[in-house]
RNA sequence: CGGGGCGUGGCGCAGUCCGGUAGCGCACCUGCUUUGGGAGCAGGGGGUCAGCGGUUCAAAUCCGCUCGCCCCGACCA
């Protein structure tokens, strides 16, 4: 295509409103632009790459037998309120109410519909497995969107679904996911790893997230500087730094208008892990003793996942009437009646300091097993930086990355609460067992922007480039320059998609604009190589440069791309 | 939902504290010169200063309300 007749509104200054490098150079290379907050119109230079990540997860898909379905947007309250997702997805999901008045929403994800689609039509154990998929908008009233595309509040999401007999079948679509994702983030040129996550509203048993670093992304995983081990935040473990005080006999310490563990710890010239945290969390109605290390903090996650859901942190009211002291004075030290769950960082402590249950009072001294009934010992702290890892002896580091993909065995989450059954060879019914895969299209291309652009401009990889070659004759008032561009375009164009810079514009624009926007492969005319009449290709990732006559690009060309 | 920042030609910003009728750079249009990393000179067009209300002889500027956008947190398949 002519660049003279394409709409690539490339920006020169950076907008004020975007932050992280891949919202700043998708809205100056001209792929967005914004509507709202959290919606976005995909120009065409951005379709062009999200067609293309969209034909390699398609290719992948159907590779592992999946079958590409469209499904509806608009769905309808009842078949949400059967799953009891109408409500647990609160404000997050777009409702709106049709011409009579009947409650309808947009659907932030496909679960209901697929599992409605197999109760109704899938009869016998000989209509399984079943992969079924759909690459389409997902609609989320996000609280917070932002980085643009990274979290917006509509979005592409390919998410497939997998029905299976049983769980072994369960596991063989799970695995057949795990491979194919992995081709397509490879396909699409990402370094990328998959961390064990937390299912949260989906239920089910395992949980994988697919990952790119990035310090845009809105996760946090930790990972082993020595080892393999990767994992979210929310569940990973790690191995705290050791204490082991000395037994002392419990003892009241005065310690006026002192609450937090710094200011305790500050007061009585100890470390902050010498005290012991003291939370009260309010689960249906139910109070809940947590307890930490002082130095450690809590993941509500893991909690949730040791305990269950509906959990929140009592109010200060709450805490005095529950316990008859402030917060910042209670502890667990004489408390009666009420579940005390610790952190297993705790287990066989002793000489600890915690609040007194009184005012302006701690007590030290404290011996887990001496002076308190622990029920249960969990992990409940956020792993920090520093801890050791479990599987070895390397340390934990923590780093931020983007989830561009996630795997669930839902199980028979959903076939139970909605009776998708089909009949097994002795006619009996049975449930059946599904799993759940998404991938985030835009994600894959804000990723791809965070990982390879470089001080110029976007770097796309081959792959899911809106074109591979960019012809880019300087002069296009110089007739040599004109001719061997035109010839050079018409040779190569049944091999490469290319972008040919007809633009009488001047030539630093030119370049600048071509780095900016990222094609992998380019071709310069002008006529100072002209003069040896020769012809510059160059590289777009390594910025590689090779001179070459025009007669000889194309063979030049196949060899890059090969050695690629 | 809590905290912070912002809203002035298409973009980036100054002007706001201390009220006097809107300015700079880029972009755009015309002409000439220029042509290998976002050119030079000359001329020109374009702004209800987010909106509504108030104070004042006079409001981009002071006061009140509303809306929008961004960032941090909470939250989130």
């Amino acid at each position: 295509m002519r660049w003279s007749k394409l709409f690539i509104p490339t920006l020169k200054e950076t907008p004020a409103e975007a932050e992280v490098k891949s919202h700043q150079l998708a809205l100056k290379a001209g792929l967005i632009r914004p509507l709202a907050s959290g919606v976005y119109s995909i120009l065409p230079l951005g379709w062009k790459v999200l067609k293309r990540i969209e034909g390699i997860i398609r290719e992948e898909m159907e590779r592992i037998g999946a079958q590409e379905f469209f499904l509806p947007a608009l769905s309808t309250r009842e078949l949400w309120t059967e799953t009891g997702r109408w409500k647990d997805y609160g404000e997050d999901m777009f409702r709106l109410k049709d011409r009579k008045d009947r409650d309808l929403c947009l659907a932030p994800t496909h679960e209901e519909v697929i599992t409605d689609l197999a109760r109704k039509e899938i009869r016998s154990y000989r209509n399984l497995p079943q992969i079924w998929y759909q690459i389409q908008m997902k609609f989320r009233d996000e609280p917070r969107p932002r980085s643009a595309l990274l979290r917006a509040r509509e979005f592409i999401m390919k998410d497939s679904y997998s029905l299976d007999r049983d769980e072994e079948g369960l596991d063989r679509s799970y695995t057949l996911h795990v491979e194919a994702y992995k081709r397509i983030f490879t396909r699409c040129g990402l370094e990328f790893f998959t961390v064990g996550a937390f299912s949260g509203l989906m239920g089910g048993s395992a949980s994988e997230e697919f990952m790119v670093l990035s310090p845009a992304g809105e996760d946090e995983v930790v990972l082993c500087d020595k080892c393999s081990y990767r994992a979210n935040l929310d569940v990973a473990v790690g191995v705290p730094s050791p204490i082991g005080f000395e037994d002392q006999p419990l003892q009241e310490v005065h310690t006026p208008e002192m609450k937090r563990v710094e200011e305790v710890a500050g007061f009585l010239k100890v470390e902050p892990k010498q005290l012991m945290k003291s939370l009260l969390y309010i689960q249906d109605k139910t109070p809940i003793f947590i307890l930490l290390r002082g130095d450690h903090e809590l993941k509500e996650a893991k909690l949730t996942a040791h305990i269950g859901g509906n959990l929140r942190p009592a109010t200060p009211e709450e805490v005095l009437k529950r316990i008859g002291a402030e917060i910042g004075f209670i502890g667990p030290v004489g408390v009666e009646g009420i579940h005390i769950v610790a952190d297993l960082a705790l287990k066989g402590e002793k000489g600890l300091i915690t609040g007194a249950n009184r005012k302006d009072y701690h007590v030290r001294g404290v011996n887990l097993e001496r002076d308190l009934y622990v029920d249960e010992f969990q992990d409940l702290r956020q792993v920090v930086e520093g801890d050791t890892c479990l599987e070895c002896e390397g340390r934990i580091k923590i780093e931020k990355a983007i989830e561009v993909g996630h795997t669930f065995k839902l199980g028979k989450k959903f076939s139970k609460v909605m009776k998708a059954t089909y009949a097994d060879e002795k006619g009996k019914e049975r449930l059946i067992v599904m799993g759940s895969y998404g991938i985030g299209l835009e994600r894959i291309m804000f990723a791809t922007i965070e990982q390879k652009a470089d001080g110029d401009g976007i770097v796309w990889p081959l792959s899911i480039a809106p074109y591979d070659l960019l012809i880019l004759p300087l002069n296009v008032n110089h007739s040599e320059t004109v001719e061997i561009g035109e010839n050079l375009y018409q040779e190569l164009s049944s091999h490469y998609k290319i972008l040919y810079d007809d633009r009488d514009v001047r030539a630093g624009e030119k370049f600048k604009d071509g780095d900016l926007i990222g094609i992998p492969l380019r071709i310069t005319i002008g006529e100072r190589n002209l003069k040896d009449g020769n012809v510059e290709i160059r590289v777009r990732s390594t910025k590689e440069v090779f001179t070459v006559k025009p007669e000889e690009v194309r063979e030049k060309l196949k060899r890059i791309v090969n050695s690629e």
